[in-house]
RNA sequence: GGGGUGGUAGCUCAGUUGGUUAGAGCGUCUGCCUGUCACGCAGAAGGUCGCGAGUUCGAGUCUCGUCCAUCCCGCCA
């Protein structure tokens, strides 16, 4: 049997037509003599009736099989019309039924609201059935839409897609990468690409000026809702660009996308944010602009305080810094003792606080401030009944990061009383810029790239490279949303002497692992290499905003447990002795 | 590597201070039913309380260990 149309398609102009539809059995509704069939396939459900001899054969169905019907297109009497479904004003009369698959009972709901309170280990046991369901197959749809509609913009700005090997090289000082081992070469390892990042600017000498790729990327490091072990890079490279030229072309690509998949049209230019302020105001560089809340700081107010340790904070070159979360005076203490947890947890020794209450600040610290400091505060934090103030005493990024974790929570809170709105369809785009282009790693003892070691300094500051490398600021870009960190790029290094120099007198690293691990770059950029930059982006993050979800797992087919697992196929699995043993390669199991 | 939450019927959950035969809804099965669309009605089956120790006269409940899922910290140039 052939289909003749699809499960959402018959309307009241097919009336009288004999049809045959194909799908399976979403419900079944037996009355005895009568017997209602929805069949379902990709695209909906369509009301099929038996009650011609068929009716016996019909009640022997269980839900989920695999069925194909023929018969007459019917009108639904008046009163039966099922507004819900496209097709709900007609039914099709069975005349004949092939059976091509009777399913055993699905081992959980298939509908939206039972899958989504099943425990996701059944769901990814049983993957094929849980993608079965409208809102699964919804997300694999709009992830589809989203790759077709960049790979469509990159192309009418005439960038061209190059695929660029999942097997290279091990370059250690990056994310732990999974080792893939050479059979012709025994003892030697290819490492999975955790990026195409090399790659691309060889691309750019090699003169393509325009390249982008919907890369498969790898990292063995610990998973998250939005991390899993093998995600999708949206890869972007050109040359002869500015950071302006790649911020007009991302925010055009993002509007398109918007536009494509929810038709929604979003605002460009997008706002743009030091990383400085980012963290002065919202103590985090991926800051959530949905809502206020915004960090202050009072450092310079109690350098002198009798309160000690503000105080001595403030003296020794740390920050404090306060937040009002306004209305929220009526925490209960326990919601006041999973805050202060949050931020012990992030190394602050407490959470002091003041609560603003029937006209008085009550606060176990509030005695040990001056007139002069509790006006301050009262000004620039707008202090006023029902509010909650929070304070950090901490080295400056510390400070920041406990308050901007606290907002986020604060936030939290004040969404449960109803006391603020945060829509998830509110689309608050952001560039972060000016980063620091190194950072001092402590346990390494020496600067550390904040992006990676190709990132070009802000010129102005290029100076600076020996003098004061945390000073300089890389021609680095994240672009956030709602919190999340989307993606980022940089213009590049692009001349030789400049990139060997990052690596040898600022990062440390050893001219002959320079030369071994990156050689090849740096004698590629002695051949006429392109000044040139770019972006990369997650996709997996971007299609589970899109689709209203906070976990990639739920647009990922078939994605992995937070151990790495795939519960349905089973895998990681033993080998046996003869593959390790054509692999050179000898196990040693943990004690 | 560390912390939080959870694991009881096929699914989602309840289970009081440690105490009789571990319950509910949905699903499944059987029967009835010609207008349902979450069909309805009547009935039935279904349990290694994640696993292993321990405490106790007695453990779903308390203790320890362990496994799995999930969220977070570290980590993710």
């Amino acid at each position: 049997m052939h289909r003749s149309h699809h499960c959402a398609q018959l309307t009241k102009s097919d009336l009288g037509a004999t049809v045959s539809l194909l799908g399976w059995v979403d419900s079944i509704r037996d009355h005895g003599g009568i017997i209602f069939v929805d069949l379902r396939d990709r695209k909906g459900i369509t009301q099929v009736k038996f009650d011609s001899s068929l009716r016996e054969q019909a009640a022997h169905l269980k839900d989920e099989s695999v069925i194909g019907i023929s018969g007459k297109v019917e009108v639904r009497p008046a009163d039966m019309v099922n507004k819900n479904l496209p097709t709900g004003e007609v039914e099709v009369d069975a005349t004949e039924l092939e059976v091509h698959n009777i399913s055993d009972t699905p081992p959980f709901p298939l509908d939206d609201a039972g899958g989504d309170k099943v425990n996701e280990d059944l769901r990814l046991t049983y993957r094929y059935l849980d993608l079965r369901r409208p809102k699964m197959r919804k997300n694999l749809l709009v992830r589809h839409k989203a790759t077709k509609s960049i790979r469509d913009y990159f192309d009418g700005q005439e960038f061209i897609e190059v695929e660029t090997p999942a097997l290279f090289k091990s370059t250690p000082e990056g994310a732990r990468e999974y080792l893939v081992p050479s059979r012709i070469h025994p003892g030697q390892f290819y490492a999975l690409s955790q990026s195409p990042q090399q790659f691309k600017q060889i691309l750019m000498v090699a003169g393509v000026e325009k390249y982008f790729q919907i890369a498969r990327c790898f990292r063995d490091e610990d998973l998250r809702a939005d991390r899993q072990m093998e995600f999708t890079q949206v890869d972007v490279e050109a040359s002869f660009v500015t950071r302006e030229d790649i911020y007009a072309l991302f925010e055009g690509m993002l509007k398109k996308l918007w536009q494509d998949v929810l038709g929604t049209d979003i605002q460009t230019p997008f706002l743009r944010l030091a990383f400085q302020d980012a963290m002065n105001r919202f103590g985090v560089d991926k800051p959530d602009m949905r809502f206020g809340l915004e960090l202050a700081d009072f450092t310079e107010t109690f350098r002198t305080s009798g309160f000690k340790v503000f105080a001595s904070t403030a003296t020794s070159g740390g920050a404090v810094k306060a937040l009002n979360a306004k209305g929220l005076a009526d925490l209960t203490q326990g919601e006041i003792a999973k805050l202060e947890e949050t931020a012990k947890s992030l190394g602050a020794k407490g959470l002091a606080f003041i609560k603003v209450e029937g006209g008085e600040w009550k606060s176990p610290i509030v005695k040990f401030f001056s007139a002069a400091e509790k006006a301050a505060l009262t000004e620039r934090l707008g202090i006023a009944e029902g509010d909650m103030v929070f304070f950090a005493a901490a080295p400056w990024e510390k400070a920041c990061a406990i308050l901007g974790r606290i907002r986020l929570e604060a936030a939290q809170l004040l969404v449960k009383r109803g006391k603020l709105t945060i829509r998830p369809d509110d689309w608050k785009f952001l560039w972060v810029i000016d980063f620091p282009l190194m950072s001092y790693d402590e346990e390494r003892g020496a600067y550390a790239a904040t992006h990676h070691p190709f990132t070009a300094p802000v010129p102005e500051d290029a100076a600076l490279l020996n003098s004061d490398p945390k000073k300089v600021r890389g021609q680095h870009y994240d672009v956030v949303l709602n919190g999340m960190e989307l993606g980022g790029g940089s213009i590049r290094i692009h001349q030789p002497a400049l990139q060997k120099k990052v690596f040898e007198d600022v990062l440390k690293i050893p001219a002959d692992v320079v030369e071994s691990r990156f050689g090849y770059l740096l004698k590629a950029f002695t051949y006429g290499a392109p000044p040139h930059g770019g972006i990369a982006f997650g996709l997996d993050r971007m299609v589970a905003l899109l689709c209203g979800t906070t976990s990639i797992r739920d647009v990922i087919a078939f994605p992995k447990t937070q151990k790495g697992q795939d519960l349905m196929a089973q895998s990681p699995t033993p080998v046996t002795p003869k593959q390790l043993k054509e692999l050179h390669i000898a196990t040693v199991m943990p004690e």
